[in-house]
DNA sequence: ACTAGTTTGTCAGATCCATGTCAGAAAAAT
DNA sequence: ATTTTTCTGACATGGATCTGACAAACTAGT
């Protein structure tokens, strides 16, 4: 899975800062709060976090010059949470690098699609293009390209289906006719034991000593499976 | 100092149109209008704004697709203006790709002050007018130029469009439907082996040797991908 | 330990199917 | 009207897939 993103909240008040811990944690963030300027300066310097959630009415600095402060050493996503509403202030949030201003009160579901379009942005690309990790094998579904110790190495579509599904569930067995239903197809009618064929070539490609494969494990009577000694 | 950036305003209704100009050409943007969904997405291929204003209620297409389609060719911010304001909007809005959601009526000055912003960021961003580079072949997104050892090369559109989508994400798989669905448009209604002719053009202008191509390559049973083996 | 029975490993063809290739028709742009 | 671009269809080719046959490993019963 990816890892969490994690967010500081910048905000004086503990009620809204519960609320919005509440919130954040249920989408899966790590929260880390300050209560004033100068403490949400240091945090953020000291932890780099992926996002700032920033109040500008504070007991010691103004918000915006907090907001300029971080700009100054970085181009975290910041996003101005207040009660400060007039558009000459949301204007002024936002020419001082603030990255969207979102006015109290707020609608959670609101503030998280920000939040999500905020990094988003940062992140470049939306989508989950890690690459699982088994051992010396490596896979990236999206761009479907298998890495084993390194190398880039060539399967068929057959073998990637099959293999994609082992890694994707690591130490699972399944059954010959699973193997078939989901890498070749449900439309396929023939001999089940193709698949002894294509794991015969994966286990090639993997380098596989013959009689005793480290990886790719046969369960007699069953199927196969993927050994999940080396995931970690 | 930096070229008028351009707006392209899609908006069916005159008199919030003429507004928006008259505000827009104040600051000096360029500014070109279109008064519905399918003129705006035409307009933005054919002339490839700097940001776009849109609005959700539109005769034709729904604003959301219009979003979606113009996402899936470039990541030109878009800015959704629009009385729907209630808060599933709004995040449905953010979630289909757009970069901010302003609610009518709406104040001038913070209309202006986000347009700023995302404009700001856009072009902070490393690659804005910077050619995509893969290897030899190099492409210009705004000016649809594309270089091929460093001599301009013509390319069709479809032929761009295509180029334009691999170079985009080098290493990735494109099924066929996805390329002819980004390229070609959503409404191409044929013979997915179109794609195959225009991968077979655009190799043989990109000098590809017969047989063993060193930047598009075939994926069998999925479709085709650049390789990221150049990119650096 | 031996044997019969079952299951998987291995691999060489035969077959199949996806892609490469290109010419000409159809459509669009100029 | 002419040129350019797009699309389709046909054929050839080579790689991918499947099958089947045999060898090897394992299992259980005597």
């Amino acid at each position: 899975m990816n890892e969490k993103s994690t967010i500081l909240v910048v905000e004086d008040n503990l009620t809204t800062s519960k609320t919005l811990g509440i919130f954040l944690a249920a989408e899966n963030y790590d929260v880390e709060f300050a209560f004033n300027g100068h403490d949400g300066i240091q945090r953020y310097l000291a932890n780099r976090h992926d996002l700032i959630l920033l109040d500008l009415m504070l007991p010691d600095v103004d918000g915006l010059q907090v907001c300029q402060s971080v700009r100054s050493h970085s181009d975290v996503p910041i996003v101005i949470l207040t009660a400060k509403s007039t558009e000459d202030e949301i204007v002024e949030g936002l020419e001082n690098g603030a990255d969207d201003y979102v006015c109290k009160p707020f609608g959670a579901k609101e503030l998280l699609a920000r939040i999500r379009r905020c990094l988003r942005q940062k992140s470049g690309t939306p989508g989950k293009n890690q690459p699982i990790r088994v051992g010396e094998i490596e896979l990236e579904l999206e761009r479907r390209l298998v890495k084993f110790m390194n190398e880039p190495i060539k399967l068929t579509k057959s073998e990637f289906e099959i293999l994609s599904m082992l890694m994707r569930n690591p130490g699972r067995v399944f059954t010959r006719d699973q193997l078939i239903q989901t890498a070749l197809g449900p439309s396929f009618d023939g001999y089940d034991r193709t698949i002894d064929t294509h794991i015969w070539s994966l286990r090639k490609k993997l380098g596989e000593p013959r009689g005793n494969p480290k990886y790719i494990l046969s369960e007699p009577g069953i199927g196969y499976r993927l050994s999940d000694q080396h995931a970690h």
